[in-house]
DNA sequence: TAGGTCATATGGTCCAACCACATCAACTAC
DNA sequence: GTAGTTGATGTGGTTGGACCATATGACCTA
C-alpha cells in the first residue's frame, strides 16, 4: 500500500466513524504526518486528492478559513472527473447530454409540488424575463441555476449532484455551441417559454408532462445548436 | 493559481488537444517538472489527482508497465468520490439506491436486442445457476457483472460508468446487508429467477417490462435486507 | 551460448528549508 | 486610555535534494 493511500484510508475511516464531520478540521499537515508516522509530502498528496474530490478545503494563514476543513461538494468531484474523461474522448458528449435528459426528466417528474426550490426556480425565471437585452453569459448562468433548482426539488442528493456535474463537464462545450446558433434572440425567447411551461407542469403536479417538456427542451437546444457537428460523438436517441 | 493546478491544466490541455491520448505516456516526472519549471513535488501532486480520477496509471521500473500512462476509467473516479461523500453522510444510501434504480431501469429499457453484452450477461447467469452451493461472495460478484453487462448493452458510456460507480460506492454496505437476510438460499433463488426474467424481457424487445422488472428486482433486494435499518438514510420511493 | 551482473531510468518516500499569508498579542505613541 | 504598529505564531504552498525499490536491457563472463 502506498503511503498516501494509508493517509487517505485513515481520513476516510475517521469520516465513517463520525470522528470527523463536515465543518470539522483535520490536524495540521505537520501534526498529522507525525501522528501517522509518514512524511508531510504523503499527507499532502492525500489531502490534494480529497480536495479534488470536494471532500476538504485548504486555506493558509490563521482563523476560520485557515487549515484543512471537511466539506462536501460531490458535484465538484463528479464534474471534474467527467470533464477529464470527456477530454480523453472516452465519454462522448452525446452520451453526457442523453444522461442529463434522463436524470433531469426524472427529477422533473418527481419534483415535490410544494418544494421551496420551486420558488427559487420561479424567481430565476423572473430574472431571465425582465430585461430584454440580458447578456448571453448571464442568461446561461441563470439557466443553469434554474435547472439545478428544478433538480433539487426532487429531493435526491445523488441525482442533483450528478446533474450538476454533467452540466459542468460540458459547460465549455455548451458555451461554444451558443455561438453557432443562427439567432440567439429567437432561441432565448423559445427557451423562456419552455421554462415557464416546465415549471407550470411541475407545479400542477403533472410529472409526466413536465418530464416530456424537459426532455424536449434539452434535446431541442442541442439539436438546434448542432451537437456533434465537429465532434466524434454521435447524436444519441436522447429518450 | 497553485502550482499543481498548473500541471493539471497543462495535462488536460494536452488531452483536449489530442497531443496525449489513452495509451500514451506522460513525460517522466523529473522531465515534466523541468519542462514546466515547477518542482517534482507539484508534478506528483497533479499526477496523484489524475490517478485518483482514473485518468492515468503509474508504475515503477522499466518496460511497458512503467512510467505514467493515460488510461480512462471514469467508474473509478465516480465510485471513489461517491464513496467518500457517503462516508461524510451527505449522500444518503437510499438516494444512491434510488438513482441506481433510475439509471438501471433506463438501461434495461434501452438495451439493444442484439448487443454482444447480452451474450455475456447470459453466460454470467449460467455461472450463477450451475453449482447449487456457490459462495455468497462469488454470487454477488457475478451479480455485479451481470448488471453491468446489462447496462453496457444500452450503449451509453456515461450511464454505464455512473451505474458502476453507484454500485461500487455502496458495495460494502450491500455486503453487510446480505448478512441481515433471513435466508440467503431463498433470496438467491429468487434473484436468479428475476435475472432470467429481466434478460428475457430485454431480448424480446419489451423494454418497458424489462425496466419494471429491474426496478422491482433492486428495490426488492434492499427492502428485504432492510435498507436504512441502522442508517440515517430514509427509504426512497425508488420509482 | 547461457548465465549473471551492472548501468539506467522509472516512480516512491522522506527531509529540511524557505515563502506567503492571516491572526493575535504585545508594545508604543499619542 | 486608546489607536496604531509591530512582531510572534501557526497555517498551507513550494522547492531541491537525497535515497530507496523496481524493472529492463546491455554488457560482460564462464
Amino acid at each position: 500500500m502506498r503511503t498516501h493511500q494509508l493517509v487517505l484510508h485513515w481520513i476516510e475511516d475517521q469520516l465513517s466513524a463520525g470522528n470527523l464531520a463536515v465543518g470539522g478540521r483535520l490536524p495540521a499537515e505537520r501534526a498529522l504526518a507525525e501522528q501517522l508516522k509518514v512524511s508531510r509530502t504523503s499527507v499532502r498528496e492525500a489531502i490534494r486528492i480529497l480536495e479534488a474530490m470536494g471532500a476538504v478545503r485548504s486555506g493558509v494563514g490563521s482563523g476560520p478559513d485557515a487549515g484543512t476543513v471537511v466539506i462536501s461538494d460531490p458535484t465538484a468531484a463528479l464534474g471534474s472527473a467527467l470533464r477529464l474523461h470527456v477530454a480523453t474522448q472516452h465519454l462522448p458528449v452525446a452520451d453526457i447530454v442523453q444522461t442529463r435528459v434522463l436524470l433531469e426528466s426524472w427529477a422533473a417528474a418527481h419534483a415535490r409540488r410544494g418544494a421551496p426550490e420551486l420558488e427559487e426556480a420561479a424567481a430565476l425565471l423572473g430574472a431571465m424575463d425582465a430585461p430584454e437585452d440580458i447578456p448571453v453569459g448571464e442568461f446561461l448562468a441563470l439557466d443553469v441555476r434554474f435547472h439545478l433548482a428544478l433538480a433539487n426539488a426532487a429531493g435526491n442528493a445523488v441525482v442533483s449532484a450528478m446533474m450538476g456535474s454533467l452540466r459542468e463537464s460540458i459547460q465549455g462545450y455548451a458555451a461554444e455551441l451558443t455561438s453557432h446558433l443562427p439567432d440567439w434572440g429567437t432561441t432565448a425567447s423559445r427557451l423562456r417559454t419552455e421554462h415557464h411551461a416546465i415549471l407550470a407542469a411541475v407545479r400542477s403536479g403533472d410529472g409526466a408532462r413536465a418530464a416530456e417538456l424537459v426532455a424536449a427542451h434539452i434535446e431541442g437546444f442541442y439539436k438546434e445548436a448542432g451537437l456533434g457537428r465537429d465532434n466524434p460523438a454521435q447524436p444519441g436517441r436522447g429518450d
